[in-house]
DNA sequence: GCCTGTGAAGACGTTCACAGCA
DNA sequence: TGCTGTGAACGTCTTCACAGGC
């Protein structure tokens, strides 16, 4: 392999490969082919190999894959080796829904700060034990807690502030459930999960099929 | 313009198009140029002008797009100026969050039934009023509200079901939240909103660019 | 003059086809 | 033989640059 700009997309599959590996792993499969593995996954079985192949030489030539060895490969790629801490900015439907997801777990993902602005649930707990706190004890807490990663689950209009609270912090991580576009400086990468995009292109398609 | 393929993309930007000029409106803004639009919007201002132009004419040379008009031809496209029936699938944490979440109805979709498997779950209502039925009720009720959409917060394991589920009833749109892909056959298209995946990316990017 | 609409160029990502190796 | 790794071909999306019209 030499050294080639990745695109973005082959990260994103490299988390779907994982997941389905994962389960090929549960299920005692030991070796995998880039074609079975492309089905499953639901792409094209070259796709995998050159997303494999940004970053090394993993598969043997005749056979395959071995699951357990990809599994680790990949997991090592995307850096998740280790624990990610993450810190909620507010604590409503979403918020809370988000802090009690299994999910997040199971990848070494978890919370471990919850910020709010209102006063009726500074100092309450969420179902995991988590205490909420105010948003201006932010700094220290993210500091203290050694937050990697900050979740922006408030009002539209509150989201590029909190924004700019955690570059500020040196947080390096932004997933934005908020539906608007934010502002960072290029030391910070923001994902969005916007709901309502996908509701629209679901509603374009139904529309536009239909005539 | 002439017929041709509309990428993917440009779908979705249309719904950041439509969000921001819905504030520009607020705002009072009467007319704005791609320049000033696509600033906003985070894209190059070739972009949205490429994007507009696969549906029709609706900028004035030498002046730039009426706000109000271009609101109301891309409402038109996305075909929002309709309501959207929605049905919940799986009252989970996640799920009873989305019924809650406001930012639904302001763009015309609303959820007309919530569905789950746990007995003590069932016949009871939702914040919002909505009575959450057993999945066995599940046909009779889909046709009975013309529910459109299928939204599905089930467990890894069930989403697949569900979907099948929800083909065979004639649904032609799923959102899908649990991080598994969902076969469908091509009548049906399917919204997947991942956070794993999105967080996986945050993980790779500051990995990466620590070292 | 100014900004849209659009063919052409460029950048990017995916798929093909086959060489290379167990 | 069988399947990976990979340069080349292909297709798609984005950006440029300018013609066209208010």
């Amino acid at each position: 392999m030499k050294f080639a700009k990745i695109p973005l997309a082959t990260i994103n599959r490299l988390s779907i490969y994982l997941r389905n590996l994962d389960e090929l792993l549960a299920n005692g499969i030991d070796v995998i082919s880039s074609e079975r593995l492309a089905k499953q996954c639901g792409v094209n079985p070259a796709q995998i190999r050159k997303d494999l192949a940004y970053f090394g030489e993993f598969g043997v030539r005749g056979v395959g894959y071995r699951v357990k060895d990809l599994i680790t490969q990949i997991r090592d790629i995307l850096g998740l080796n280790r624990r990610w801490n993450l810190a909620l900015f507010g604590v409503g439907n979403l918020g809370s829904a988000l802090v009690r997801h299994g999910n997040f777990m199971k990848h070494g993902y978890q919370f471990v700060a919850a910020f709010d602005v209102d006063p009726k649930k500074i100092g309450k707990r969420l179902a995991s034990g988590l205490a909420i706190e105010h948003v201006d004890r932010f700094e220290e807490i993210v500091k203290e807690r050694q937050v990697d990663i900050g979740v922006i689950a408030v009002p539209p209009g509150s989201a590029q502030g909190v924004a700019n609270q955690l570059i500020l912090a040196g947080i390096n991580g932004i997933l934005n459930f908020s539906p608007v576009q934010i502002q960072v400086p290029d030391c910070c990468r923001v994902e969005n999960v916007d709901f309502s995009i996908k509701l629209d292109n679901l509603a374009y398609h139904i529309s536009s099929s239909a005539t």
